[in-house]
This record gives C-alpha cells, structure tokens and sequence, in this order.
DNA sequence: CTTCCGACACCTCAAAAGAGGGATGCAGGT
DNA sequence: ACCTGCATCCCTCTTTTGAGGTGTCGGAAG
C-alpha cells in the first residue's frame, strides 16, 4: 500500500453515516469528521427506522450506531441492517459500558463497540480500522466482558421475571402476569440470584442495570 | 429597553462556556455556537473541578454544565462557582429528566435546565434567554416535575439508606453500616416506601433511580 | 417558648422472600 | 437414543420485609 498505483479502494473516502437521537452527538461527530480528509459524512439518522433508511439510500462504508433510542433502538437496527446488508460495517458508539449490551451488540454483527466518554482519539481510529475489516472492543468495556467471563448469560424467561420485578412486581404479581405459578417465579429468581452472584432481588435489578442486562 | 441607542449590553457577543466529559458533545456545542453570529465559545471543560478553573479564567456570560461527571460532578461544581460568582449564570444540559435532579440543580443556582435529546432549537434559544436574566426548564422535567409536586422529598438519612439498599444491603447490613438500629431502619425504609409511594424496596430502588433521588 | 420534624429506638404480627430439597416435560443438539 | 438446558410445579424451613403502633430527643422554625 503506497508504492503501487492503482484502482486506489484504500485512498477512497470513508463514506459515514451517523445514527444517534442526541442532536449534539451527530452535530459533534460531523464537525470531527469534516476534519478527516479521508472522511465524509453522508447521512445522519435519529432513531432505528431512520438508520435502514438511510443505509438503504446512502450505503455508507462504516456506521456509527447509538444504541438506546426511541421508535426502534440500535440493536434492532443494526439487526435490519445486517441481515439486509450483510457486509454493513457498524460501530456501536453509546454511553454505556455494560457487558451484556456489549455481548449482545456484537453477536447482532456490531464490528466495534466504543464509549462516547473517551473518544478523542479512538473514534477517527476505529472507523478507519473497521472500514479495514477489523473488530474494536472500547478498553473499559473489555474489561467488564472479562470480569464476567465465566458467569452464564440470563435466560429470556429469567430477564421477563427480572424486569417485572424490577417495576414493581411481588413474586406473586409477576406469577400472575406471566401466568405461571408463583413457586415457579421462585425458582426462576433462585437462578437469577445465582446467576448474578448477589443475595437478594433488590442487588438483582441494580447489578443488572449496570451491565445492562435490563433497562430503567 | 430597546429603542434607546447606547452602550450595547444586549449586541456585545454571548462568551460560553461548555462543560460536560464527552468530548462529542462539547464538539457539538462547539459547532452550533460557531454558526451564531452573537455566541463565541470561549472555553471547555471535562468536569466539575475543570469548570471551575476556566470560570474563573474566562468569566463566561453563560455556562453549559453537564451533571454526571467524573473528578466532580455538575451540582457540585454549579455550588462552587455560584458561591464564588453569584452572577454566574448556568444552564444545566443533561440527558436525565429526573425531578429530584433538576430540583437540586435549580436550588443550586442553575437558570435552566435542558435535555441533550431535544436541543436543536432549544439550546440557543435557552443560552439567549439565560444571558437576559430569564429561568427555563425543559417542557418534559417540567411534567415529571410537575406530577411529583406533592410528594415530600427524601431526607439527607433516608437516600443514605436507600443507596446502600441499591447497592445490595439487608436491613440489618444498613444499620450496620450507618451504626443505627436495625428497627430504625425499617422506620426509614417505611418513610421511603411512603414517600415514592410504592410497595418494596426493589421499586423504591427503580423509581429513585428514575428520578434521579439515586445513582447507579 | 412551644411546635414540628427528623432520627432514633422498641414492640408485635403477617406476609414475602430466600435456601434447601426433588420432580416433570419439552426442545435442541450429539 | 441420550444428554443438557430450560421452564414448569411442588414441599419445607428460616430469614427478611413491611404494616401496625409508641415513644424519646434535639434542632429548626414558628
């Protein structure tokens, strides 16, 4: 790269788009990518249902992608997306350094998960990195997926019961809602408890909260 | 004031001054207030200790402070600078809606109180505002705001308390902790319950959160 | 100087939650 | 066919919580 001349896919432009529902996000992104010579926003979406849009209309070579957003969150977009174009190269760019929103951002086929807190000199990078076909994982959040490495992921049914509980629920509440026997919540936070390695619901929810296992 | 042709208080440009730990967003302030031909951006800061240094160097018309950051936090930094400059005129730009918070902010000294998602407008309008002596605060904390104005807020004791139940304590680990009876703080956990107006700790938990009463 | 409120403490009692055990059926993968 | 994970249900037992009610003490506000 360099010496020989030719069809040039590595000189091209990196052609951008930017999907965040903070207004100030999108506005900061696009002033530090106007910078990169090498760099060219060509689109910018609000929430989920803008971003296939957009990404149908503009095709764009890498895609910065906040999760939590209204209409339609990052995930499920970033799902649409790949399953429309499966080369879509997407990074994940979001406040939150939970392991599980990380765990499942890149099974959807996120190429990079970044943090908007230290960017300064990582995100320039890691667009330029993933356009090249690599994958990122933000250092802080590494070390979050490390730190529960060894404990297995909640179930479907085990989020259902935690979010519940999270709202409100008595065990008794959640058995009704759900339809299932009270005992069978029981046994259903038994695991959950264990799971997450704390003694009670109430640490549950808030452990959860934080690795981003369940939403406020 | 208006007709009268003098000393030119309200031409003269607004000197800003952008505090928040995400490099993006202060990118993003930075850019909207580039294309206002009455704004320069005079300073930046990444937290509260930061803010308060280039306050006192620069003498902003008007401060932009997020809440929520590292080294010290927002409210903090607002008391500093409000008791060193009572002048000090300080627009609090945050992504929380909880009532608790902006409450604590506006107690502080903030003269607004606004919400990164919708800015486009709001934003400059609200630093123009500001710089001419007026209050504002987002239509949506104003709601939240609004349907909790008759519920007592936590005492000092109480959010102690409620933080260690978040972060996983029984009754009788909290008393512990604070070096109080067990039964005293079953009478601090009932006040909660009936102050949030909820059934259990666990939603107590969820709905100070939401609130902003607590952190995670 | 009262009056009110917050923090503190003690009491009883019923309901909920958590720890222990075991058991069934069903789906997916080997 | 077998095994594993998951969801479901049942039982017992102890601990924790939450709902009642009462009272003291100190400080702040009236």
């Amino acid at each position: 790269m360099g010496s020989s001349p030719k069809t040039g896919t590595s000189p091209a432009v990196i052609r951008v788009l930017t999907v965040d529902d903070h207004a100030l996000i999108r506005e900061g992104v696009a002033a530090l990518i106007a910078n990169q010579k090498d760099m060219s926003l060509v689109g910018e979406a609000s929430h989920g249902r803008e971003a296939i849009e957009q990404f149908r209309s503009h095709r764009p070579d890498v895609t910065l992608m906040d999760l939590q957003m209204p209409e339609m969150n990052g995930i499920d977009a970033l799902i649409a997306i790949r399953s429309e174009f499966p080369e879509a190269r997407i990074i994940v760019l979001t406040t939150y350094a939970g392991d599980a929103l990380c765990k499942r951002a890149m099974k959807a086929g996120a190429q990079a998960y970044i943090l908007k807190g230290n960017v300064r000199k990582d995100l320039l990078d890691t667009i330029r990195a993933v356009r090249a076909g690599k994958k990122f994982i933000h250092a802080e959040v590494a070390a979050e997926l490390a730190s529960h490495a060894t404990d297995d992921s909640l179930s479907e049914r085990e989020i259902e019961v935690l979010s519940l509980i999270a709202a409100g629920s008595s065990n008794k509440l959640v058995a009704d809602q759900l339809a299932i026997s009270e005992d069978t919540v029981k046994g259903h936070v038994k695991n959950i408890l264990s799971k997450l390695g704390v003694n009670d619901r109430t640490h549950a929810v808030t452990a959860a909260l934080k690795r981003g296992i369940i939403e406020l």
